[in-house]
RNA sequence: CGGGGCGUAGCGCAGCCUGGUAGCGCACCAGACUGGGGGUCUGGGGGUCGCAGGUUCAAAUCCUGUCGCCCCGACCA
C-alpha cells in the first residue's frame, strides 16, 4: 500500500519551504533543468512552449506599435562597453570574455592557442545598447531617419553569482527593444508606451497584476536617465521585476555618436530608449500561479488548452473510445480562443490513467477531459479544471462543452487574475511609522538558523523623502528596497523615517 | 565571495560515527490480477558510492585536496 502518498503533488508545499517548492514545480512540470554548464539551464519543451507563446503575443504587440525585428552580434568588442562610463560600472563584474579563437592540444588537454589571442577581447553581450548604438550611428543622418524602432529577440549572458532556474541564469533569452528619437519628449513617450505594453501583457495574458512605476536612482539601469518597471508580487510576497523600460537620454547617443541634422539644419544627438522582458517571465508565472499540486498555466498562454484522456480499460473499447476522442479533438480545434484556434491533445500514451491525470495537473494544463465508454454513451465529457481541486470534476454534454470551451478558458483566465489581484491587495499595507515598517518586514523568529525563512511581509506603501542613505540603511537592516515609485498622482505627505516632505507614496518590498 | 548543508542506480534516500567490498522506496522491464484512476502480486535489469591523492591487508566509510549542487547573505532581469 502506498497510502502514505502525499496530500499534495508537490513536496514540500509553498508554506513549508518556498524556495524548494519552486524548484520542485519546475521539475515536476517538466519546464527546465540545470545543465552541465554552470548557471545555465536547459529549457524543456513545455517550458519553451510557454516562452514561445509569450514571444508570439509580445512580438505582435511590438509590431502593432510600429517596431521591426533585427539581429545584432552576440559578441561585443571590449572597447564598445567602455564608451559609457555608468554602463561599464554596471556590467563589468558579470561579463563572459572571449580572448582566443583556436584550441591546441597540450599534454593531452585542449587549451587556447597562445598564438590565437585576439587583439581585442570580445564580450558576450550582457545587453546590446553599445553594439546597437554603433549601428544606429551609421543608420541615422537626418531627422527623417527617426524614429528608429528596432527590437531584437536574443540570448544574453550575465555571469551571476547565484542562479535559479528562469529567475536568474547566466544565459537567458529575452527581447530588447532599442529606439532612437529626435526629441526627448518622443523618447519618453516611447519609454512609457512600452511600459504600458508590458503591463497590458502581464495582466491580460499572464494574469499577473503589476504595479507600473519608476526606479529610484540606486536601482536604475546603468547608463539610463530614468528606468521604469512593472513589479509583480510572488506568492512568498516578494516583488519580482517582470519588465523594464529605460529612457536613456542622450547618454548612449553621445557614447556611440548617434547624430542627426534636424529640420533647421542643426546637428544634435538622438534620444534613445531600451526595454526588455526575459524568460524570467516564466519564473514569474510559476510563482504567481502555481500551487501545491504544481504548475498552473494561464489559458491564454497555455501550450495545450485542453487535454483529452481516453479511459480505455477494456481492450474491446479502446478503438471506439480513441476514435471518439480524436473526433472531439478535431472538433475542438475548430474553436477559437484568444485569437487562436484551440490547442487540444489526446493523450493516448500507454500509461495508467491516474499517472496521466497527475502529470497534466503538474504541468498546469487548464482543462482535462476524461472520456470513456460511459461518457460516450451519454455523449458527454468529464471535465477537470486546473483552477479547481484535482477531484472536483463534472460531467457536461459534449455539444455544450464544445460550444462553451473558449468561454470556460477565459473564465479560468479571469479567475486567475482575480485571485492574484486579491493576493496582492491582501499583502499590501499602507504604513506611516518606522516601527510598523520594521515589524512588517521582520520574519518570525525560528529555532533553526538554516531553516527557510517563513513567508512574511509583502508590499509596503510609505511616503519617502528620496534620501539615498536611508534607502541603503533600510536595505542593510531588512533586505527591503524601494521597488518603484508608482506612476500617477499621489497625495503628498511626510517620510516616516526622516520627516522630510514626500510627493507621494512608494512601494517597498523584498525583491528577487 | 562569506556562513551552513549535501554529492551512493533515472529520482529520493539509508549505510559512514565503531573500515571487511552496497541496500531501500519510487521509476524501469516481464507475467498475472485489477479496472473512472497517482493499482496489487511475483519475477527481473541497472551503481567502479562526484573526482584526485593519501592511510590501510582492506576505503562509500578515515585524512587531504578539488569540482559541483542547494539554502542564507552580498550582487543582480
Amino acid at each position: 500500500m502506498s497510502s502514505a502518498k502525499a496530500a499534495t503533488a508537490i513536496v514540500p508545499t509553498r508554506a513549508d519551504d518556498y524556495a524548494e517548492w519552486y524548484q520542485q514545480v519546475v521539475k515536476h512540470a517538466d519546464l527546465a533543468e540545470t545543465s552541465p554548464v554552470r548557471g545555465c539551464m536547459v529549457i524543456k519543451p513545455w517550458g519553451y512552449a510557454l516562452w514561445e507563446n509569450m514571444q508570439r503575443v509580445l512580438d505582435g504587440m511590438f509590431k502593432d506599435t510600429g517596431h521591426v525585428n533585427a539581429y545584432f552580434p552576440l559578441f561585443i568588442p571590449l572597447s564598445f562597453l567602455e564608451k559609457e562610463a555608468a554602463h561599464v560600472d554596471g556590467f563589468a563584474k558579470e561579463c563572459a570574455v572571449v580572448t582566443h579563437h583556436r584550441l591546441v592540444t597540450k599534454d593531452g588537454k585542449l587549451v587556447p592557442d597562445p598564438a590565437s589571442k585576439l587583439e581585442e577581447p570580445l564580450v558576450v553581450r550582457p545587453t546590446s545598447e553599445t553594439i546597437i548604438g554603433e549601428m544606429f550611428a551609421k543608420w541615422v543622418q537626418s531627422y527623417r531617419d527617426l524614429p528608429l524602432l528596432i527590437n531584437q529577440w536574443a540570448n544574453v549572458v550575465r555571469w551571476e553569482m547565484r542562479t535559479r532556474l528562469f529567475l536568474r541564469t547566466a544565459e537567458f533569452l529575452w527581447q530588447e527593444g532599442h529606439t532612437a528619437h529626435a526629441t526627448a519628449e518622443e523618447a519618453v513617450e516611447e519609454t512609457m508606451k512600452m511600459l504600458a505594453v508590458y503591463a497590458d501583457f502581464a495582466e491580460n495574458w499572464m494574469a499577473t497584476p503589476v504595479i507600473q512605476g519608476e526606479k529610484t536612482a540606486g536601482e536604475r539601469f546603468p547608463g539610463a536617465v530614468q528606468t521604469f518597471c512593472i513589479e509583480a508580487m510572488m506568492q512568498d510576497r516578494k516583488a519580482l521585476q517582470a519588465g523594464t523600460s529605460h529612457f536613456l537620454g542622450q547618454n548612449f547617443a553621445k557614447a556611440s555618436g548617434i547624430q542627426f541634422l534636424d529640420d533647421k539644419g542643426v546637428l544634435g544627438h538622438a534620444w534613445t530608449t531600451s526595454w526588455g522582458v526575459s524568460t524570467r517571465l516564466v519564473g514569474s508565472m510559476i510563482m504567481t500561479h502555481a500551487d501545491d499540486d504544481g504548475m498552473v498555466v494561464p489559458p491564454r498562454l497555455a501550450p495545450t488548452h485542453v487535454v483529452i484522456l481516453p479511459v480505455t480499460h477494456k481492450a474491446e473499447d479502446r478503438d471506439r473510445v480513441l476514435a471518439y476522442c480524436k473526433a472531439l479533438r478535431d472538433e475542438l480545434r475548430q474553436q477559437v480562443f484568444a485569437g487562436q484556434t484551440l490547442r487540444v491533445e489526446v493523450d493516448d500514451r500507454d500509461l495508467r490513467g491516474g499517472d496521466k491525470v497527475w502529470q497534466w495537473i503538474k504541468k498546469g494544463v487548464p482543462v482535462r477531459l476524461e472520456i470513456g465508454p460511459r461518457d460516450m454513451d451519454k455523449d458527454a465529457v468529464f471535465i477537470g479544471r486546473r483552477d479547481k481541486a484535482p477531484k472536483d470534476k463534472q460531467s457536461m454534454g459534449r455539444a455544450e462543452f464544445v460550444a462553451t470551451a473558449a468561454a470556460m478558458l477565459q473564465g479560468i483566465q479571469d479567475a486567475m487574475l482575480a485571485k492574484a489581484k486579491a493576493f496582492q491587495a491582501e499583502h499590501t499595507r499602507t504604513i506611516d511609522t518606522k516601527d510598523e515598517f520594521y515589524a512588517y518586514f521582520t520574519a518570525p523568529a525560528q529555532a533553526d538558523a538554516n531553516a527557510p525563512t517563513p513567508i512574511h511581509g509583502g508590499f509596503a506603501l510609505t511616503h519617502f523623502g528620496g534620501d539615498v542613505a536611508l534607502e541603503k540603511q533600510i536595505k542593510d537592516d531588512l533586505g527591503v528596497t524601494v521597488r518603484c515609485i508608482p506612476l500617477g498622482d499621489g497625495e503628498p505627505g511626510t517620510c516616516p523615517f526622516t520627516g522630510q516632505p514626500s510627493p507621494k507614496r512608494v512601494v517597498w518590498a523584498k525583491a528577487y
